[in-house]
DNA sequence: AATAAAGTACGAATTTTTTCGTTGACATTA
DNA sequence: TAATGTCAACGAAAAAATTCGTACTTTATT
């Protein structure tokens, strides 16, 4: 279980993988269109992108017809899963658990259910660590 | 409440504030033998990091001495929000939750616990958007 | 005082990521 | 069939992030 240096996808190919899970296969067009709403991209750059996607195995695309269509290999969870583990890794000192209560802190869960959740993840911590027990 | 696209520090960057957070304050020398433990790195470069992240504002120094001391000056749980929210809005389309439960799933907590968490995150979800009332 | 050590500053080279211009193929239509 | 539009391929420019060499100071050591 070495470190995984894990070549995650950049942030325009996260966008773009983004807009395949949701609104699956497209052409680059398409493509193209919805990454406009965020800010304007020329037509080949993103054409671009996504031919480097392909090379890197994150797409696949049907060439039968003129229009290329482009669908994500990549799946949605496993790459959300290694984003969160390389952010987990690189800001939160390898405990997920921190993330968990960062991101739960902004979200106003109540305070009780904070400290229950906090109270279950410290157990689990224990049990992984091979503590031989702990009580509340 | 519009998109900010907020100057987090790069990778890098990242790993020498996680330095100075953990260990305090420190010299240029001190950072980089951290450095070097994950992976090779000459002392100049660490040095020049350090100098860009004091103009960014990321740490502050002490000159008095030759020997300049460097301390954090982004605060941990403010850079870990940060981002946090950035990876939420890139990989999980906004959704925290969705980032919560993908965590959580890395930390085998139990099936019923998921399934409470999810559901209490559901119901602010729901006050949060401004709906007038939704049934399970 | 001369030499070596330890530091900072700074410019610039490298690498990675992002962006686009240009070209040529193919299709549509006037 | 000539003009116009759409598209993929490709090379290369531009921008951002990393890395380091060199020069110059200050402090120890001989």
């Amino acid at each position: 279980m070495a470190r995984r240096k894990g070549n995650n996808p950049t942030d325009r190919e996260l966008e773009i993988l983004r807009i395949l899970w949701t609104y699956g296969s497209c052409s680059v067009r398409r493509v193209n269109e919805f990454v406009c709403q965020e800010s304007d991209t020329g037509y080949t750059t993103t054409l671009k992108f996504m031919q480097i996607m392909l090379e890197k195995g994150l797409v696949t695309r049907d060439t039968s017809q003129r229009t290329h269509i482009y669908s994500a290999a990549a799946e949605e969870a496993n790459v959300q899963k290694a984003l969160a583990a390389d952010l987990v890794d690189k800001a939160f000192g390898g405990s997920a658990q921190k993330l968990v209560m960062q991101a739960l802190q902004e979200k106003q869960v109540p305070q009780n259910e904070l400290i229950r959740i906090q109270r279950m993840l410290d157990e689990l911590e224990g049990e992984e660590n091979d503590v031989t027990s702990r009580n509340s």
